[in-house]
DNA sequence: TCTGGGGTCCTAGGACCC
DNA sequence: TCTGGGGTCCTAGGACCC
């Protein structure tokens, strides 16, 4: 918590829907719907005339479809539009500062600290009134509410107080009293399972919450997320402002109009996931390790199966392998709901090379330097060096070996490749290392896996 | 015509190593 | 013969956020 109220938090008034009454003048004053538009969709956002008969963010839209009056407008989402007015106000925010850490495409924080402005509570009132008046005229009518506040979560709290179109600063000094009327579910971090947690004993409010001691929270939420929840009923939130997160994760899924049985459809659907994700990889110039299948099942029951790699993998194909292989160890009966694929354990670099170490290094150029420090880069030779031929063995490739039977690629490198042999699949000494181009090693034929 | 899609963080157990 | 911890990695699931 700091001494003056220097972090702001925005966050756009109902952002598609307002985008799409900003561009078809003849929705406004009249419920919009965005969302998922099929029998399974949800909605993403509802216009405040809409939330007036009840329509919420992620219910189903068939929910909102009978709530609703006739007139309603239920859109599928023009989701680039939405990224242009987003950064049209994201550039605003950063009129104000270097620090600007984007939540979402319609969210941010500010440190106002790092600009150079008057952080007295008249001064970041008329700071955020200007704003508001700005991004106003620079969307074409998109409102947004603006808290400001000591600390990131007093900000977040505040731009909730008065929505929409509202602006709340909570003065230094005043945190605590801000906080204690509020219901626990206004601190980010409470979910339904954690109020209902709370509320078994009789706490609903951050008032209640700060009663509690950190002994009697952690043993009931958990270690981390109870240490937490105890600083935030005290308003002791030094969280910065983060202008680059690193990705962690790239995911896909798709959940399907009708469950899906047949072992043809699935497995295009697992290459066309791993196809999306391993683009955006690829675009992103990283790669991961971990390969992760997600399935929900035609009961809703949700289950995901992860495999590690010994290298990271951007290659549709590869992903794809790891992911059939995965599917075929999951139970499909009964059919799949939805299915998505996911890379995580992203490095910043291409596909590596689990036994680069072991290789003789490769001196694809000389580097010299001249007595005026100037870098002298001789051009890398035409030909490649002469060495072992690179064989193209990829993770999930079936091959055989007359001395080990049947398995499957689980990891190559320059002029290795680590093959899992039949049996349990966590069975580690069923693994070994074999030379690239080993000629027992022969690809084989895969296995009848889409068969259930 | 019940329940999207893209993420983050945490927990817990087992394997494995020292 | 009996009995250790700590640390890391991997896997699976769950809560939460927008």
């Amino acid at each position: 918590m700091r001494r003056e109220p220097s972090i702001l938090h925005l966050d756009l008034d109902a952002f598609f829907a307002a985008v799409e009454q900003r561009d078809k003048p003849s929705l406004r004053g009249r419920p919009v719907v965005v969302g998922g538009t099929g029998g399974r969709g949800v909605v993403a956002t509802a216009s405040y005339e809409a939330r007036a008969f009840g329509a919420r963010s992620a219910m189903p839209t068939a929910e909102a479809r009978r709530l609703c009056p006739p007139g309603t407008a239920f859109l599928g989402g023009r989701f680039a539009a939405y990224r242009r007015t987003s950064d049209v106000v994201m550039a605003l925010l950063r009129e104000l500062s270097p620090l600007v850490e984007p939540v979402s495409i319609d969210e941010a924080y500010v440190d106002l600290a790092a600009g150079d402005h008057d952080l007295s509570v008249a001064g970041v009132t008329a700071l955020a009134t200007d704003l508001k008046a700005r991004i106003a005229v620079a969307t074409g009518g998109v409102t947004g509410s603006v808290g400001i506040g000591t600390s990131k979560s007093l900000a977040k709290i505040g731009s909730e107080l008065r929505k929409p179109d509202g602006l709340t600063v909570v003065p230094p000094g005043q945190e605590l009293d801000v906080l204690h009327p509020l219901p626990v579910r206004s601190l980010g971090g409470v979910g339904p399972a954690t109020a209902e947690r709370l509320a078994q004993i009789s706490v609903k409010t951050i008032g209640d919450l700060h009663r509690l001691s950190l002994v009697d929270l952690t043993s009931l939420v958990g270690q981390a997320h109870g240490a937490g929840l105890y600083r935030l009923a005290r308003a002791d939130d030094d969280r910065p402002v983060i202008t680059d997160r690193e990705a962690k994760s790239v995911s896909a899924e798709e959940t399907f109009a009708r469950d899906l049985t047949d072992p043809a459809r699935l497995a295009a659907e697992v290459d066309a996931l791993a196809q999306r994700v391993g683009s955006r990889l690829q675009r992103s110039g990283t790669s991961g390790r971990t390969v992760t299948l997600k399935v929900r099942r035609y009961d809703f029951s949700t289950l995901t199966r992860s495999q590690t790699l010994p290298h990271a993998v951007d290659d549709p194909r590869q992903i794809a392998e790891i992911a059939h292989r995965l599917l075929a160890a999951v139970d499909r009966s009964g059919g799949l709901r939805l299915l998505g694929v996911g890379v995580s354990g992203l490095s910043p670099y291409a596909q590596g090379d689990l036994f680069a170490e072991a290789l003789a290094p490769v001196e694809d150029a000389v580097v010299d330097e001249d007595p005026t420090g100037e870098p002298v880069v001789e051009p890398v030779p035409a030909d490649p060096a002469p060495g072992p031929a690179v064989v193209a063995w990829y993770p999930g490739q079936d091959v055989v070996h007359p001395e080990h039977g049947a398995g499957w690629v689980w990891g190559s490198g320059l002029n290795r490749v680590t093959v899992r042999f039949e049996g349990p699949r966590t069975a580690p000494g069923r693994v070994r290392t074999l030379a690239a181009d080993d000629p027992d090693l022969q690809p084989a034929d895969p296995p009848d896996w889409t068969t259930p």
